[in-house]
DNA sequence: AAGGCCCTTTTTGTATGCAAACTGCTGCTC
DNA sequence: GAGCAGCAGTTTGCATACAAAAAGGGCCTT
């Protein structure tokens, strides 16, 4: 045994010079996963500049892949491209919110009509833990991940209904709202209220009865419309006092 | 004057070397507008193997903008990316095709919808003519464009409803399944309910009555369903055959 | 002092170069 | 003869290099 830490740095040495079972991922896509995330959660607030070298140098890559990565990004709505000018955060409007949510409205009603046919039990097994497990969280007051729960039982929700293309639809419109609902600043009522919702959601699905689901949806869906459009508002403000204190 | 051919020779070089108003559209942008008409328009099969020098020579410009196009198509889900080993014409399975109509009956419902509260008197007009000229189409037998008109009137009624991000995603799918559309052998029986159900349709958004405007949109895209899917399978029996005659 | 012009610097868009991965073929082994 | 090791050629993924465009800044003009 001439090095009894051999093991350990050859494992380091494995995972950052090459993975050789996990199938090392192109740069360009996790570019564009770590991008996504960055700018979901508030990392890159909308209407930030992208400069491509800060960002190259930010995630250890170069230029091609990074742009590729933003190219991605923008067919994805989540950043918008100036020819010749650069890349900026998408902003979001409060119209663009309302457009959105009209769609994800459309998409979870269909959404919640297949799967109330085609879920298996496993699946719905699976929803209700998600279910729960959120309730846990409403209890101890922790709303962080209370949201990340919520998001999880929607898009089980969705995924349940067995249609992959309708799971890719919800999911690239779900991730500019989400950016959104990450600094909502929830009521405790409206919180109370929400869970309810989810509560008679999780019913109707393990009654498999499709037409109140869908209108518990729609209501859920609305309230949330709500939320999101006071945080926008919240945000908006923050950033006009900001910009105004710059002139005193 | 001293060169008669002056202006015309100016006229092309701008044209050629650099477009001074028209603000030179960007190479890979141009690109994904290309390969993606070719998808749709089936110059490019599903599962043909997109060879980057080749499709570079095609279109004129280097590796750079063509891998930035194939990125963007591979997230509107027209082009598959197979890490290290190239990129391929997405396939369109039975089931697929079956999903995204399932989406799109969805979006068109909600335009339809919306359509009707938001519509201005002059896209319902524009509409009209569009059926107009559908008819003349129709009637003339011309099968192509009748098929271009089809689909304006389809984009026109959504674009009607006035939510931008209903219009994206209505096209992102749309251009899916317009692929195997362009192949579709219409009996003159299929055709001629087809355009049965338009003068319909059109009625119902003349009077601006949503609920009977979704359920006719809704039978006439399963009908259209219907007629994909037979055309996705003659395709594929005509697949199978030149696969086996090679056998021969 | 305000505005515009020109020059420098930065940033973007595209092309090219290079290394790793894959493909296909030859020849060897069993 | 089937199958596999190994090598040559091709193709992909990424980095870099270069040119055009935009942004910033100083100087001059008015």
């Amino acid at each position: 045994m001439p090095n009894a830490m051999g093991d350990a740095l050859d494992t380091i040495a494995a995972e950052t010079v090459r993975q050789p079972l996990a199938e090392r991922r192109l740069l360009h896509e996790s570019a564009v996963d770590r991008l996504r995330d960055m700018i979901v959660q508030g990392v890159l607030t909308p209407g930030t500049k992208l400069n491509e070298r800060a960002l190259c140098e930010q995630l250890g890559i170069s230029r091609t892949p990074l742009r590729e990565a933003l190219k991605v990004l923008s067919t994805e709505g989540l950043v918008a491209l100036q020819p010749n000018r650069g890349a900026v955060v998408a902003t979001l409007t409060e119209d663009r919110v309302r457009e959105i949510f009209a769609v994800m409205g459309a998409l979870e009603a269909l959404a919640g009509e297949l799967a109330c046919r085609n879920m298996t039990a496993d699946q719905l097994n699976e929803i209700r833990a998600l279910h729960y497990q959120m309730l846990a969280h409403h209890a101890r007051g922790e709303l962080a991940p209370y949201f990340r729960c919520n998001q999880e039982i929607h898009l089980a929700i969705v995924e349940a209904s067995g249609n992959a293309t309708l799971v890719a639809s919800y999911a690239s419109l779900n991730a500019h709202v989400r950016r959104a609902r990450y600094m909502a600043n929830l009521s405790q009522a409206r919180w109370d209220q929400a869970v309810a919702e989810h509560e008679k959601i999780l019913d109707a699905l393990g009654r498999r009865d499709a037409g109140p689901l869908q209108d518990l949806l729609k209501n859920h869906l609305g309230a949330k419309l709500t939320v999101v459009l006071a945080a926008l508002g919240a945000l908006a403000d923050n950033a006009k006092e900001t910009a105004d204190a710059a002139y005193d």
